[in-house]
DNA sequence: AATCGCTCGCTTTTT
DNA sequence: GCGAGCGATT
């Protein structure tokens, strides 16, 4: 984020680059000692990371040590970022330079927690070596109890393994009762409240048979950890301070993750906008943010940042008149002083073939200009908005990288690998290892039951799987199988060496589960070159599903690293981010707000939030794009909902004054093609058809 | 017991 | 346009 930029050596030098308010958010409490809990409403683009630098660096000038700081974000990047800043900021003015800063306890909530557990775990018993499931894992674990329970073949249908899992994670973490969860946001399942209760004390049971917590898990130990006096007061005198960013997007359990390390707020500092609060629907409620302050005796200290250093001054008024609309929030009011540049644009074009044409057309003529292509970002509100894009693109040679939507980690093949790895490491591990031991030919979801069930009924170790009885067609390959896994839980066989033989044994066999192999192998080349960048396999492991690589690349092979690139990012996987130039996809109703999100006034805001997001990470220039027709192609009973999409409902058309309306092609082009009578006829038998698509 | 192929139902955002 | 799930086939 652009704050005021040079940053002099000494302390109060420094300070003075800063504005009063960010200063004040800086140093307030820190002199003095009071150390006071305080909250910090910095508004988009307002140089809240740089503040935060700054209170960190201010803190560790005044002796706190950097292993008794916890900082809490919402990525590992912004954790990466918030160190790098930090190191720059203290760089002593004799130039010794303190490269070697370490913050030891930043990351994630996720992050910092399971670090908390590996060093606990033999406080709150639980194995140190526990292995971390991700979503997917999480889900096929509730998959497999059930299908156990018989749950799966009712005459009404139960609720798949992926809402099943919603349920418990929000559960989990709005601190909510069942009951109220499922009358509030899964209603269509409050029938199933006595199975799904059985369902989930059976997934707890299972999780904690096979050593494996999961992403709610990370946080939930973690709380309960707290509530042993021993371990509370240990912990939390360790920690002195406690820093947290986003936290508009967290949510009651970590919340009270925060109020167990810090009863009385002191050293605890918190910085969001309510304006960007847009993880709702994984359970963050802007109530922490919104009454935070009132939960102390006395009550945390409130400064607001309202001056924005990134956004012209159009695209700030357009920004600010969106998020006015919206119910609650805190008073607040961004301002700049970067007048000039021009309105933001609403360009309305045919459908979303002729929005990817415009779209290329115009980072093309920037380029052109002199603006590099990775300062320019093209947002939207679901992954899959960006397909016709990615297609012209690709045809027309345009590099880019895009952030959220489907992972690398998510791909089959990938998966593959890992649940081997992380089946060698932890065999009660049922999920890696059902995926794993079904690799092989010949050998399915029976066979590899009975041997995970062989596996888990005896004690010894991995010598037994050898003598697992197997389909015999499959003897050879099996005893291939079962060294390998030796091989890569063994002490003795060096890290990354372990994982080349494990994709050496893998990448044959893709042309048989897979199509596209070649493309599928390169992935798994990939995976070892990062695999390679890690200590051990645990720590990848850990990593892997916490912190996984969040970009993907249209190019195969190495990544475009050093060449420049466009942007196409989800808004969510935006957030903190900013470029010169933003251009945001169907700016539609339907796409924005999802018409998946129109449910309640609470989900409503939520989108236009959103919307607010995405608006505030332009700097310079911004384009709404809106698509007059869509080709909904799975569309029940409803029929033309969408056919004829409309523009946002966040910007009606009182707002219309801060926006530019403009239509591409540009009108002499269009008039080219008008003329033509026929084309009318055209259009209207094809929604005539599309009403009943 | 594994696997192929068909149909039905659903389709967001992510640690 | 995709996956989960089911029934027929090897």
């Amino acid at each position: 984020m652009s704050a005021p930029c040079a940053e002099p050596a000494t302390g109060e030098d420094r300070l003075a680059t800063l504005n009063p308010a960010q200063r004040q958010a800086a140093t307030a409490g820190v002199a003095d000692g009071r150390h006071p809990p305080l909250l910090i409403i910095a508004g988009a683009g307002t140089g809240k990371t740089s503040t935060l630098a700054h209170r960190v660096a201010v803190l560790l000038e005044h002796g706190v040590r950097p292993e008794a700081l916890m900082l809490l974000t919402f990525s590992r990047r912004a954790a990466d970022e918030m160190k790098r800043r930090v190191a720059r900021l203290l760089a002593a003015p004799t130039g010794s330079a303190e490269r070697g800063l370490q913050l030891p306890w930043s990351g994630t909530f996720h992050g910092v927690g399971a670090q908390l557990l590996r060093e606990y775990a033999g406080c709150v018993g639980i194995d140190p070596g526990f292995t971390i499931h991700d979503r997917e894992d999480s889900a096929d674990l509730m998959n497999l109890l059930r299908h156990e329970h018989g749950l799966s073949a009712r005459q009404r249908r139960f609720p798949q393994k992926a809402t099943c899992l919603g349920i418990y994670s929000s559960v989990i973490n709005t601190c909510r009762p069942l009951g109220e969860v499922l009358q509030h946001s899964f209603p269509w399942c409050r029938e199933w409240e006595t199975e799904l209760r059985r369902l989930f004390l059976a997934y707890v049971e299972a999780k904690q048979a096979q050593q494996v917590l999961d992403y709610d898990d990370l946080l939930l130990y973690w709380v309960r950890m707290l509530e042993a006096p021993a371990l509370v007061t240990e912990i939390g005198t360790r920690f002195s301070h406690v820093l947290v960013d986003e936290y508009q997007d967290t949510n009651r359990l970590q919340a009270g993750i925060l109020r167990a390390l810090k009863p009385d707020g002191r050293g605890l500092t918190v910085v969001g906008d309510d304006a960007q609060s847009i993880y709702a629907f994984r359970g963050a409620t802007v109530r922490n943010i919104l009454d935070f302050a009132g939960q102390f005796e006395p009550a945390a200290e409130r400064v607001a940042l309202e001056r924005n250093y990134r956004s012209t001054a159009p695209i700030l008024a357009a920004a600010n008149a969106v998020i006015s609309l919206a119910g609650e929030a805190f008073e607040k009011s961004l301002w700049t002083e970067r007048d000039g540049g021009r309105l933001p644009a609403l360009i309305s074009v045919r459908d979303e073939a002729d929005q990817a044409g415009c779209v290329v057309e115009q980072v093309l003529a920037r380029r052109e200009a002199g603006m590099r292509l990775k300062s320019q970002a093209v947002l939207f509100r679901a992954a899959h908005h960006s397909a016709r894009l990615e297609i012209e693109l690709g045809r027309r040679n345009i590099p880019f990288v895009k952030y959220g939507g489907l992972r690398f980690l998510e791909a089959a093949h990938v998966k593959d690998v890992l649940a081997v790895l992380r089946w060698s490491h932890n065999l009660r591990d049922r999920v890696a290892g059902f995926r794993a031991i079904q690799l092989l030919a010949g050998i399915g979801p029976r066979s590899a039951a009975t041997i995970l069930d062989n596996l888990a009924a005896s004690p010894a170790g991995p010598s037994l799987l050898r003598e697992q009885p197997v389909p015999a067609h499959t003897g050879n390959n099996w005893r291939a199988f079962a060294e390998l896994v030796d091989t890569c839980r063994s002490d003795y066989t060096a890290w990354p060496a372990a994982f080349d033989r494990l994709c050496d044994w893998y990448l044959p066999l893709l042309d048989r589960l897979y199509p596209e192999p070649a493309m599928r192998a390169a992935d798994i080349r990939q995976l070892a070159a990062l695999a390679a960048t890690y200590p051990d396999a645990r720590r990848f492991l850990t990593e892997m599903t916490l912190d996984p690589p969040e970009a993907t690349s249209a190019e195969a092979g190495p990544g475009p690293l050093d060449e420049d690139y466009l942007i196409l990012s989800t808004i969510h996987s935006a957030k903190g981010q900013e470029w010169a130039a933003v251009t945001l996809l169907n700016a539609v109703d339907g796409c924005l707000p999802s018409d998946l999100a129109t449910g309640s006034a609470e989900a409503i805001d939520e989108e236009r939030r959103l919307l607010y997001v995405a608006m505030t990470r332009a700097r310079n220039e911004l384009d709404l794009m809106l698509p007059q027709r869509f080709y909904v192609t799975h569309q029940a009973g409803l029929g033309d909902r969408h056919v004829y999409a409309g523009r946002t409902r966040f910007i009606p058309n009182r707002l219309l004054k801060h926006f530019d309306q403009q239509s591409w092609p540009p009108a002499a082009h269009a008039a080219a093609q008008h003329p033509d009578p026929r084309r009318a006829a055209v259009d209207l038998a094809a929604s005539m058809r599309d009403m009943w698509r």
